[in-house]
DNA sequence: CTCCTGTATCGATGACTGTCAACATAGACG
DNA sequence: CGTCTATGTTGACAGTCATCGATACAGGAG
């Protein structure tokens, strides 16, 4: 099942609420309102980092969807506690979701998040149009 | 600088250093390099304001699919210089182009970057494949 | 219970970033 | 030439961020 306009992104758990921009509006199409701007650059600012974004290609493409902390810390230079703050970035950007498992905490990707943004960023017919119709 | 030097960014070539995986590569398909990491974050960092976003946004939804300064400064509440400066942001990330064109300096939106992000962000199929096939 | 391991939080710090005012530059026009 | 308008650049400041060490919390093992 796939909803489209619900902005389900489990609001109990972590995400500070994703609007209706997240859902399927092309960057492209229209402006961007002003509230809508700053929940994308959230967004985006978490992506904005390289050890994020490692972290979160390395927990996208892992076997099974999913990595526990203890699987990711030895991939990178930076100390756990900073791995850990980055988690909590991804994890409140709605791009990551975890769980506690005995005594190992698992990360996995958000689709839906990353499928938006996809969306988001997804070109329009900008062919000669646009190139051809200058003004003055 | 009459004519420029060359400030609209052909892909790997003149831009700030953007390889091969802006190409295609998902993020979701396999861990991110460091390197690309780090390039693909200054790309994020760069959609990762609400003024810039709003700005990009703007300028791929105007007529003609360009517009110049004197269109966009109005739409905000900072000052000139400071969208001189997002509007720098954007094109050092390889996201808009410009050129001057007689008093104004028009912007575009380079849907090359736009889609080569789109195509990072395309959530794999994690339902099927990535959950079974993953295991070798 | 106590110890040990895995993970999160806290406080501090150096680096970066968004913003402005002031100034510089480029082109149009008289 | 000089002047006016449109943009870009510079320098400075405040706020944010990435990172660390120390520490706290959670759960399993003994």
């Amino acid at each position: 099942m796939s909803k489209k306009e619900l902005p389900v992104l489990q609001p109990a758990q972590s995400a500070p609420g994703l609007p209706g921009v997240l859902c399927c509006t092309p960057l492209a199409r229209e402006p961007l309102g002003e509230a809508d701007a700053t929940d994308l650059a959230k967004v985006f600012k978490a992506l904005a980092d390289p050890v994020r974004l490692r972290l979160f290609s390395l927990i996208a493409s892992f076997e099974g969807g999913q990595a526990c902390v203890c699987d990711l810390t030895g991939e990178f230079d930076v100390s756990q506690p900073t791995i850990s703050h980055h988690l909590k970035v991804l994890r409140d950007a709605g791009l990551v979701g975890s769980e506690r498992r005995g005594t190992w905490v698992y990360y996995w990707v958000l689709p839906e998040m990353l499928g938006r943004l996809s969306g988001l960023l997804a070109p329009v017919e900008v062919g000669a149009e646009a190139r051809a119709g200058a003004l003055a």
